[in-house]
DNA sequence: GAATTAAACTAATAAGCGTTAGTTTTGTAA
DNA sequence: TTACAAAACTAACGCTTATTAGTTTAATTC
């Protein structure tokens, strides 16, 4: 009967999701099951109902936390008096670093979405589209300034977000990329072909 | 006892294989059952086997459709004597042109290629893997005959790729944008960021 | 050491899954 | 009209699923 570790700070529950993230993240959501989940922890499947409620609550907290995290930081970084640039540039950092830090949650969180039930659906949905919006409002003031190029601002946020989503595939190339270099690469191609020369 | 309709120029395999495409999409491929795929044909489940040899068939035909198609581009592309700058427009053109002629498809290669079997999953990967390189390989010509910065050819590639990938999101906002609006202007966010002036 | 609580276990549930077998209907060609 | 083939149907198979109920074991508290 072995039970499930959970040093000070982290409590079964969190064990659990951590896990679950690992195992939604390779197989995906559907693809799961409580069994493997159950395994992959060392209990048994029914042993996981004494700390979470269902399958689907574990996919709700590691969607809204992943939405969470990118909520509060960009609340942060509306709050300072930098120029856009440095904003975007601010998050552009975020992004990749929360990509290679939390790699399974925001990996489950892009592509698991979907599996959500109402009205977490809608809420998470709605919750990324207001984000989206505010990238797109950053990027229009730095328009404005004249820091960046007359380009289509919805177009420029969303291949900003796309491409550093692809950091998905850095996990693959890990040993052939140093991190920093690996920031600035895509830093410099995504900024340089923006930033009024 | 409503039969499945095809006309002159599809069979009816290809007919389950488009609706097949349109509901791994929307649910994912673990999520969608085979009485849903029948039922939005208009058959039953049992009356698809008349056609179709499992359902994990219906997934390897739209993986590998996807990945020749782009195969097949690359090798035409390759065979011309045009500036690499031109050859990689024009791949990003077709990679922008596939996104939005053949979405569903391409939305599932990228997305559900994991619930392959083996040994497609590997020949998929692989398959994958050796267009990545000849796209970096490319990339790298490009720095050696001074046409492109400096730049880390693997992690253009990865950027280029993932942001062209973006282009999923647009069928939210279909509407907002004209689609030569929205080449142009992610051609111009990547290219320009990467080629010397 | 006894009592209590936390957390594991076993066993079972009902529902849904892909797929098959066998049968019936439909469309086509002689 | 008859014969044949294509493609639908119904019914069922065995299996897996998430989840629940009830029980037992382990850890904690008094």
């Amino acid at each position: 009967m072995a039970r499930i570790v959970s040093s000070k700070n982290t409590t079964k529950k969190e064990v659990i999701i951590k896990k679950a993230a690992i195992l939604f993240r390779k197989k995906g959501f559907a693809a799961s099951s409580m069994r493997e989940l159950a395994e992959s922890i060392g209990v048994e499947a029914s042993s996981l109902y004494n700390h979470i409620g269902s399958k689907i609550e574990l996919l709700q907290s590691i969607c809204f936390k992943v939405a969470n995290d990118f909520t509060i930081h960009l609340n942060e970084i509306e709050n300072t008096t930098s120029p856009v640039v440095s904003k975007l540039e601010n998050i552009i950092r975020f992004h990749i670093n929360m990509m290679l830090n939390n790699y399974d949650e925001v990996f489950v969180a892009n592509h698991e979405w979907k599996q959500l039930e109402e009205p977490f659906l809608s809420n998470f949905l709605n919750q990324r589209k207001i984000y989206e919006s505010r990238l797109i409002e950053l990027v229009n003031q730095g328009i404005l300034k004249k820091e960046f190029k007359n380009i289509h601002p919805q177009v420029a946020v969303l291949t900003i977000l796309s491409a550093v989503r692809g950091l998905e595939f850095w996990h693959r190339h890990k040993k052939n990329v140093k991190i920093k270099e690996l920031e600035s690469n895509i830093l410099d191609h995504l900024l340089n072909g923006l930033i009024r020369k």
